[in-house]
DNA sequence: GTTAACAGGTCAACGGTGTTGTCATAAGGT
DNA sequence: ACCTTATGACAACACCGTTGACCTGTTAAC
């Protein structure tokens, strides 16, 4: 047997499927982004994307080693997309919120993808170009290169951290999900305020607070502490 | 057909399995735990548990309706095992600082489960101690009901997604590691600074920051905005 | 044009997964 | 000692990712 995987510049010929399609790295990436779309999470399979593709599953093997280099492609392709649609203003904290925001959104989008990818260094054309964007804003708004260094990394970290725990818990199935609001609104709320005071005291307030993800919230914690270490003046107190 | 699961209290005759094991809810979870931590989080399925178990897999299903059900069962062993680790002071920044270094440092001790637990809401016993202890702390801090749960959401989850990723990128093979470590040094730190300008001013701090969990510096954030929102009683600012 | 090589699509199979309907049996209340 | 029924066992279903062998249309070379 020949290399399975041939690199895209290799590829010469292009033979059509059975069913008239001719396959190809950005077609079946497209594509795999179509069904996770269309049809949520659990509909990315081998099986069903080649079926989508209008290819014998097996084709796939000829473009990725394994699902996981698909969904490093995904990724890739997502943080490009999110880096595209981001047009910075100049004031660091604005940018930063937006930038956020967008790359959660984005995750949120494709959770199978961010799972797998938000632990991952890639080193990839689109994540090096994140990260000089990023420590570009930050240096540029003030900060000296340790902090800076600091700030991106948490910033990073949470932003991949959140997408990943969000998406994880939206691409359960629909039922599991909605028994996890009823665990709010059924189990948390009816706890007697006399063995259990402070969730019977918030327990409206939490029904609320935990339908959502606190990722914005948590990004603005952030940014706000990082805003007042820079008026302080204390953005070099470490070598870091 | 009877339903399947009987609740635990319900439970009368037990009954051993072809090879001689009484089963029980606690064994099962046991089991399931030290399947995930010596053999990895791929290693725990229904068929696999089973099997370590000495006992067919479609028993399990009498005592958990879904393996989701089973998950939930872990994430919340976990929880209280952390939680009995833990002895507040009274200062509500120390005590959620210690709470949520001592939270991290579990879930890197069961990588595995950790992964597998972070996203979702238990509703069991230890889970409601541990949201009423955060609360508490909050509350008494002097936070307004409103913040104290967006503040608790924030730590929760950040708390919950740092763990899950530092978990997995701990658990990947030692080669892949030692890879993400090289990508740091070999590739990033090599990019020219006519084209990376910030990535090659700031290569010495990245390769060093990128080795280590970006999770104390995100905590220590969190609760100094949180603090800075507490003096200046901005904490009642909205109704959530 | 003809031809020969081989990239790339297809097929069938392997071993795994969660889950369920049905059956058998031993435990435990009476 | 009996009868009910809880609970373990079995077999089957429909999926999953992955691989080795096969076949054929495309393409480059002549």
């Amino acid at each position: 047997m020949s290399e399975r995987v041939v690199p895209p510049d290799a590829r010469r010929r292009r033979r059509p499927t059975k069913q008239g399609v001719v396959l190809s790295e950005e077609l079946i990436i497209e594509t795999a982004l179509r069904l996770i779309e269309e049809h949520g999470t659990d509909a990315l399979s081998v099986r069903r994307l080649g079926h989508a593709l209008g290819a014998d599953p097996s084709s796939l093997y000829r473009y990725f080693r394994h699902t996981d280099d698909l969904m490093l492609a995904i990724a890739d392709e997502l943080i490009g997309r999110t880096l595209r649609s981001w047009r910075p203003t100049g004031d660091w904290r604005a940018d930063l919120w937006d930038l956020g925001l967008r790359m959660h959104a984005g995750a949120l989008a494709h959770p199978r993808a961010a799972v797998l990818s938000a632990y991952r260094v890639t080193g990839r054309l689109h994540e090096i170009q994140a990260v000089e964007t990023i420590l570009g804003v930050l240096r540029d708004a003030g900060f000296p290169d340790g902090e800076a260094v600091r700030i991106y990394h948490a910033f990073v970290d949470q932003n991949l951290a959140f997408g990943a725990l969000d998406s994880a818990n939206s691409a359960l199935p629909r039922a599991a999900r909605e028994a996890e609001a009823d665990v709010w609104r059924d189990t948390y709320a009816r706890l007697p305020a006399d063995t259990h005071p402070h969730i019977a005291a918030t327990a409206r307030h939490l029904a609320h607070s935990m339908r959502h993800s606190s990722y914005p919230a948590a990004l603005d914690l952030l940014l706000s502490a990082a805003a007042a270490r820079l008026e302080n003046g204390r953005g070099d107190a470490g070598a870091d």
